[in-house]
RNA sequence: GGGCAGGUGGCAGAGCGGUCAAUUGCACCAGACUGUAAAUCUGGCGGACAUCGUCCUACGGGGGUUCAAAUCCCUCCCUGCCCA
């Protein structure tokens, strides 16, 4: 068994999933590193920001033309000197991310369901999607993917764990459009268990859906019973649906097995998704947010690059070890070196909101480990200006 | 003292008779970011009322030409460079 639940809060647990590059201790989260490196780290950076896991790309790896000089030195853990576990993400995000989500211009989570006939008018998609797979139009080329292709590269990529190619579907999609995108997601799941000729690589189906509370649990069960190591959660939530269609994701799946929520990474939605019973998260908000110039501190999101922070002596979270704050950067520091050199600062903000991040994983772990009654409570008003 | 070039919104810098409350950049303010198309994007940014909008004060000071001036003329002040 990969998998090993340690102890439980409800529904909520810790546990470890074995790799072959260690363990992942759980409930943990995969910080995005879509070709290899976190964004505006180097291969010095990326081992000083330590992730625990990560989360690489196979469509970007892909049509970069990265994949056989990856498989060549033999795998992402070589080519990019990490010595953590890596999943990969199947490119299925990208079949909605490239296609409906430029369209509809619109992420994966939104407040409003707009119903139109436009929004599923599949002749302005530059992505083609059919019962066999998706060709994708980007930077004016034409890429295609299927469960066998998606596989293949993702062997090739070596990740300790991969996941099944699917159509993540777009909040904008109604729900005739969700129960048809679900057969062909239901069979790609299938072709990707049939494609996978490689042992030491744990492959995760994905449940979709989108916010139909009948499609979640079809999805959760015909996925459920289907050879799985692990599986994902993926597609459109919704603001407010977040929780109940986690639920309905889970409730046919198999306790035992690790299950992650894709894409899924603001505070309140983490400890949403803890409480429910998701083990392994992933999100470029830590990251991506650092770029921007947002901070994370539990006094709140520091927007540093605003004025009122040039000349604020405070460091930007009390206590703070990552390594940025540890070298004695103030808020003011970050501020300027934000106009003075944005490359370091970015660097700087990314290893601090990593850091962010893996403290408040391992604040959860402690929690739920400790078995008190009001743990998980208290650390997520620990957090409340976050939530 | 002579010659030349200039003085535009917090700064830099366009505009050189009407379509100019004035392009653009920076700064500033507000917002966004959830399996990375984003090392990013979107608004605002003279004042007042404020819904498109309306009114006021504005392109160094003053005066003039004109139906109309940031834009043309005169004059004064200031700045930079060059020659004495």
């Amino acid at each position: 068994m990969f998998f090993k639940i340690k102890n439980k809060f409800g529904k909520a647990r810790t546990g470890v999933i074995s790799t072959p590059h260690g363990e992942i201790k759980t409930p943990n989260f995969a910080f995005v590193a879509t070709h290899g490196f976190i964004k505006s780290l180097d291969d010095k950076e990326h081992k000083l920001a330590a992730p625990e896991l990560t989360i690489s790309n196979t469509f970007h790896l892909y049509v970069t033309g990265k994949v056989n000089e990856v498989k060549k030195v033999g795998g992402l853990h070589k080519r990019f000197k990490i010595k953590n576990p890596i999943m990969t993400d199947s490119g299925g995000f990208q079949v909605f991310s490239l296609g409906w989500g430029k369209i509809h211009k619109i992420g994966k989570i939104s407040s409003t369901i707009l119903l139109s006939t436009s929004n599923v008018d599949s002749s302005k998609n530059p992505v083609k999607i059919t019962s066999n797979g998706a060709v994708f139009t980007y930077d004016g080329k034409k890429y295609a993917l299927d469960p066998k292709k998606s596989i293949k590269i993702q062997e090739d990529l070596g990740a300790d764990i991969i996941f099944a190619f699917d159509e993540c579907t777009s909040p904008l999609h109604d729900y005739e459009y969700n129960k048809k995108s679900l057969i062909k997601t239901h069979k790609w799941a299938a072709e990707c268990l049939k494609a996978k000729k490689k042992n030491g690589q744990m492959l995760f189906g994905i449940v979709q859906g989108g916010i139909y509370e009948d499609l979640r649990k079809e999805s959760s069960q015909a996925i459920g019973e289907m050879s799985f190591d692990g599986f994902g959660i993926g597609g459109s939530f919704g603001e407010k649906q977040m929780g109940k269609v986690i639920e309905w994701a889970l409730s046919g799946l198999p306790e035992d097995k690790p299950k992650h929520l894709l894409g899924i990474g603001a505070i309140e939605d983490i400890f949403i998704g803890v409480r429910k019973g998701i083990d392994t998260f992933d999100c470029v908000i830590p990251t991506r947010e650092a770029r921007h110039g947002a901070l994370y501190s539990k006094v709140g999101k520091l927007d540093i690059k605003k004025g009122l922070f040039a000349k604020d002596r405070k460091s930007v979270e009390r206590g703070c070890e990552c390594f940025a704050c540890a070298k004695g950067l103030k808020r003011k520091d970050f501020h300027l070196l934000f106009k003075t050199d944005k490359e370091k600062a970015q660097k700087l903000a990314t290893l601090h909101n990593i850091f962010f991040y893996k403290t408040l994983f391992a604040k959860i772990r402690e929690a739920i480990n400790s078995g008190k009654k009001n743990a998980l409570d208290k650390l997520e008003k620990e957090y409340r200006e976050l939530i």
